[in-house]
DNA sequence: AAATTATTTTAGGCAAGGCTAAAAACAAAC
DNA sequence: GTTTGTTTTTAGCCTTGCCTAAAATAATTT
């Protein structure tokens, strides 16, 4: 039967299959803030629960079952912070605390119905796309990191690749959000920095690490219509 | 430092002080389904963070800051249960569950909020109280029993002894809601069951058991006037 | 290929919080 | 005031999930 550390394993195991493709203990441990023997342990009980396949030093992977429940705490957490920001009024800095807590409390059919409430969001506030009741990974978009903008470029901030308290709230303080159209004016082959412009015509530069960040969309070069949620 | 065990045995503790005046082991052993040692051994834990004052065989008593916990926990519970009723549309007989697990989530901050967002209201889904931030229990109701009210009365439900979901369901198909106005018909001394008729004209006879699980107000014997909320 | 380094597993503990069974303390009844 | 029955406590064990330290395996470098 399912626990919160189970479900906390499963995924993180979903993520780092996302990102890098395979899954070692040594991820896990880095991603779980963790010890190499808790790992080990926990795998153990996965696989014997039948959630995933572990041949030793050889690594992980979720089964079906496994990723059905990984992709089900997935979608709670990302709409339990949809919540917390939609109707609690918290900052995007604030919520994955909560949510982490959040997601290991209600059935399909509660999460049904906050979905519901909440107006079937697509994404979270860091614009993490949002599993749909079906396990569907509805990320049919096209995002690359701002850092490789070219001078000219119009861009639209639709997502973080990190999203802790630390970077979100540099952008904060940068009065970068979600949605916000930026034009890229300068960019120093020194230090790979680029120099943004905002639509009230303000400018700053940006770090080449602040922009690795920041997943964008590219909007055609001129044109002078949408200002679009993400 | 609090955990979900820790908590509930306070809110126990809490309701049961409120209930019965003085708090055993046996009816902690009932109202958290355990086992005797276990509660023993618990609240020597509690007794050690300062919560509670407990002396062998002589029972239990909530300390200034084990109460505020309780009451914390407490209203936590039941605003969660206001949102599952009013935002995501489950009925009376179904959140306790999932409140069961939601008010071990948030802290203060997010509580207030939680709050707000839901109009700060002062009674949950059951009329229980809701304590207030500043941990004030808010009932200065005056309360019966249904099954003291007489021949002649008019009583609205203003909440429930039992909030039990077999009894609050017994409740659904009578058509019996919180805020529901009855007349007393008729009073059978036999089985002490008596008759009560609906604002639409219809008629039922409840059983005694039903009638003393009802706390009702009894509202101006004629007056053709209010349809209060509670 | 051998040696070094990094990763993973095994072995053995620990803390929380549950349990059973038996002993101790209290309460009631004769 | 014993005896009987109930309640509470003690003693000891179990499970989950974490940990450290040491051994085993893999990967890298020389």
């Amino acid at each position: 039967m399912q626990t919160i550390s189970r479900e906390d394993y499963l995924k993180a195991i979903l993520k780092i299959e996302e990102e890098a493709g395979s899954v070692s203990n040594q991820s896990l441990v880095e991603k779980l803030s963790t010890r190499p023997a808790s790992v080990t342990n926990m795998l153990h009980t996965l696989a014997d629960a039948g959630w995933v396949e572990h041949e030793a030093y050889k690594g992980v992977r979720l089964t079906d079952s496994g990723k059905e429940i990984a992709l089900s705490t997935l979608r709670k957490h990302r709409l339990w912070e949809v919540f917390l920001v939609d109707k609690l009024n918290f900052s995007w800095d604030e919520v994955h605390q909560w949510a982490e807590d959040l997601e290991h409390v209600g059935d399909e059919e509660l999460t049904n119905r906050l979905d519901a409430f909440l107006g079937h969001p697509a994404f979270d506030p860091h614009g993490d796309p949002i599993p749909t009741a079906q396990g569907q990974w509805s990320d049919g978009r096209n995002l690359i990191p701002a850092s490789k903008a070219v001078v000219g470029d119009r861009i639209q901030l639709k997502g973080v690749v990190d999203s802790g308290e630390a970077y979100l709230q540099h952008l904060d303080r940068l009065k970068i959000e979600l949605g916000l159209i930026l034009e890229v004016s300068k960019s120093l082959d020194f230090d790979e920095s680029k120099t943004l412009v905002w639509p009230d015509g303000s400018e700053a530069s940006l770090s080449k690490q602040t922009l690795q960040n920041m997943l964008v969309e590219k909007l055609s070069r001129k044109g002078k219509n949408d200002g679009l949620d993400c």
